[in-house]
DNA sequence: ACAGACTAGTCTGTATTACAGACTAGTCTG
DNA sequence: CAGACTAGTCTGTAATACAGACTAGTCTGT
């Protein structure tokens, strides 16, 4: 069947958060979801992101407060600790309730 | 509890079909998976995209061969058919189990 | 018959983005 | 002390989403 022209109903089109909506990030907060926190390096080989391109999201999901950045140093060499924020964990629940309704609908 | 360095094991993170990852597109989409066929118009006012964007929108899907689409007239005046593909419908179809996998994982 | 309003849809410009490679600061090894 | 290595940032680039200006053509009123 076609369908076509004006319909009265005009259902909006599902609200996304962009930040998380990325796949790179959304792997990075879902890691994050279940450690306290994670450094640098552990991201890096998990997510097989560039160092350049997780240095660029994790700046985002900072800006975002999604994130929390924590420069430390471990035996004289800088370690960056990573960790979700409770704004980032909510953004994370909040994102995959709007992707199950998405699926399901509209 | 905090998480560090290089670890054995290295899932990839998911594999996702950006054409459909888009919001936009994947409204589209879902709403062509329905019906045999939709018209611009249609499409526009469900989306509640602009027509520049609905329209470079099809463009995208129809290169990625994802969108049929088809100019007739209808009374006169020009009219815009879209429909999903074979190929479209099966890259929704697995874009929804990747995305299923995704929630689930990593 | 013609002017102006309207329609469906495309084209163009812009700001943002993801991404990777070059680079930096500093530490360790021979 | 030179060179290799480490952790991470900076820079350049190509691709993207988006909206407003625009086009081709039809309809309406006079």
């Amino acid at each position: 069947m076609t369908i076509g022209g004006k319909t009265p109903e005009m259902p909006a089109p599902p609200e996304i958060d962009r930040i998380v909506h990325e796949p790179a990030r959304y792997t990075i907060m879902a890691y994050l979801y279940v450690v306290e926190s994670a450094d640098f390096i552990y991201l890096l080989h998990h997510t097989q992101l560039t160092k350049g391109n997780l240095s660029s999201h994790l700046i985002k999901l900072e800006e975002a407060g999604y994130v929390k950045v924590e420069k430390t140093f471990a035996d004289r060499i800088p370690r960056t600790l990573l960790s979700l924020t409770p704004a980032g964990r909510a953004a994370l629940d909040d994102y995959r309730d709007s992707i199950k309704r998405m699926l399901k609908g509209p």
